[in-house]
DNA sequence: ATGGTAGAAGGTCTA
């Protein structure tokens, strides 16, 4: 099974660039972020002619995640447990049902940015970051396979950037933001990407300000974290810069894993 | 220090 992730930044700008990605790179569910429309104006018509059935979790002008499959969804949940209060769109979950063996458990993650720090935004991105490592625990208990993918908003460390100085102070790498990406691992997820890859300075997320795609300088942001019983079937995980290149591109590029049966 | 770009808006806010 392909599973992607994919920050569009906004799903109605990148509906062409969206289609032509799901026609060729045939993945048999997508994780979404950064929508930036609501349900009702998802623009599902065109996806499922492609096949796919949609689960969506909008909030207009900003944020928003959405999971597509050639399977049927189930048990779709939106929003985390214990963060009832919490209005923007950040979180869905649904079981992916491929039949045998080849279900999944999934959830498009958009961690909150968190900038400037300190201050109240940083606040809530460590907040939100508890919730999630509370899910991911009680994920982890069911012993399903679990695949959390989405725009993290986390470098993991100074080699999945261009410019580890010039982050220092970003809530992107702050030291604690990356020892709370570091709490949600040790409960036992793998991130898929680097589990399978020793190279440095391979990116996601190329600002749109300052050249910065040309030049290569970007961040690795978008992750796969894995329970034990999803990591047992990993095949393969890698970055497509394909779209990032494309006209009217998302600043994100998506990154996809191959789980085998 | 500032502004550089993009998107949803049709104000600025977010990133």
């Amino acid at each position: 099974m392909k599973i992607a992730t994919w920050n569009v930044n906004s799903i109605k700008a990148r509906l062409p660039n969206v289609l032509e990605w799901l026609d060729a790179a045939q993945p048999d569910v997508a994780l979404l972020q950064e929508i930036k429309t609501v349900d009702e104006t998802f623009p599902a018509m065109e996806i499922e002619e492609r096949g796919y059935n949609c689960a969506i979790h909008g909030q207009k002008s900003y944020n928003g995640v959405a999971i597509l499959s050639k399977h049927p969804l189930e048990d779709v949940m939106t929003g985390l447990p214990g963060n009832e209060d919490d209005d923007q769109a950040r979180y869905i979950e649904a079981w992916v049902d491929a039949g045998g063996h080849d279900g999944v458990r999934v959830a498009s993650i958009y961690l909150p940015n968190g900038n400037p720090t300190p201050g109240d935004k940083y606040d809530y991105k460590l907040g939100w970051m508890d919730h999630l490592a509370d899910r991911a625990a009680t994920l982890l208990a069911t012993e399903e396979p679990v695949v959390l993918g989405g725009d993290y908003n986390v470098i993991p460390a100074d080699e999945d950037c261009h410019d580890p100085a010039a982050w220092a102070n970003d809530a992107l790498f702050l030291p604690q933001t990356r020892a709370k990406f570091r709490t949600i691992l040790n409960l036992g997820y793998t991130e898929a990407w680097r589990t399978l890859h020793t190279e440095k300075n391979v990116y996601s997320f190329w600002d749109y300000q300052g050249g910065a795609w040309p030049k290569d300088n970007g961040i690795r942001i978008d992750h796969f974290l894995l329970s034990p019983q999803a990591a047992d079937r990993l095949v393969k995980c890698e970055i497509d810069p394909g779209p990032r290149s494309k006209p009217k591109a998302s600043d994100h590029t998506p990154v996809w894993c191959e789980l085998a049966s």
